[in-house]
DNA sequence: TTGCGTGCAAAGGTTTTGCATGGCA
DNA sequence: TGCCATGCAAAACCTTTGCACGCAA
């Protein structure tokens, strides 16, 4: 699965210390140059690319044009089934929502449109409570 | 709301005649090219934001480095407040569904939740009946 | 030694912007 | 005339890729 080296391990657990938010390339990025360390933004893509396919994160889209985002899923079972992102056109906060509904709403959607959704790719627009 | 010219009525014309369907803005640049009549990107990416704020079109992100989605909305109801998208993220299509179990959902969300899904916007990843 | 990881620079693609020109009202 | 639309080129971004070198196993 690839070799351990400093940056990877570094890589590694600035993720998992991300547990529950989202974050992109720059992100990551600013990190290390803010400590000193430079990661090469092609290292940093190859690296959280990697990551992605093993499922470890979840790489989803949040606007064209904009970046990628991703998340850390590989020690949260609920983020792999229950959890959904909803981004606010208004103000462009990004929502972590658990809901029952939409676990069943998933179910129907396969059961009788046989389409599978999947909750890590997918991000739900709108506009969120605070600015309605 | 602007001016009348040639080129904005031809985009006119071409973005409702694609209703239903989704395009790119090199599927129009594309379009008025093999006619002999060439529009430059900048005009077109002007134009085609334009209706957006008009809400004639819908612009949404079908993939992260991938170029912005359009889709003719202004004399359809249906597509308003209906229709879905779906990507398959094996075959690539985007499918176009009413569902409604699912406009209960966007129901739920807003009473429950406070966010105003808006289905124009909001792309459904996940994997078709085909690819299953 | 073998092959993956890394950095750098270059390239590719989409979208935006500055500026001068041309067309609509 | 005044203001918007257009084209062109350049710039801004994000992301990928080629290549040489370094490091893990």
């Amino acid at each position: 699965m690839g070799y351990k080296t400093k940056h990877s391990a570094e890589i590694n657990e600035y993720v998992k210390a991300t547990s529950g938010k989202h974050f992109t390339v720059s992100d990551v990025s600013e990190h290390f140059r803010s400590r000193g360390s430079n990661i090469s933004a092609a290292t940093l893509y190859r690296q959280l690319d990697k990551l992605t396919s093993d499922g470890v994160l979840a790489k989803y889209t949040v606007d064209s044009a904009g970046s990628a985002c991703y998340e850390y899923i590989g020690a949260d079972e609920c983020c792999r089934e229950n959890c959904y992102h909803f981004k606010c056109s208004s103000c462009g906060r990004l929502i972590h929502l658990e809901c029952e509904e939409l676990n069943s709403m998933l179910k129907h959607l396969e059961d009788e449109h046989g389409f599978r959704l999947d909750p890590i790719r997918t991000v739900f627009y709108g506009i969120c409570k605070d600015c309605s």
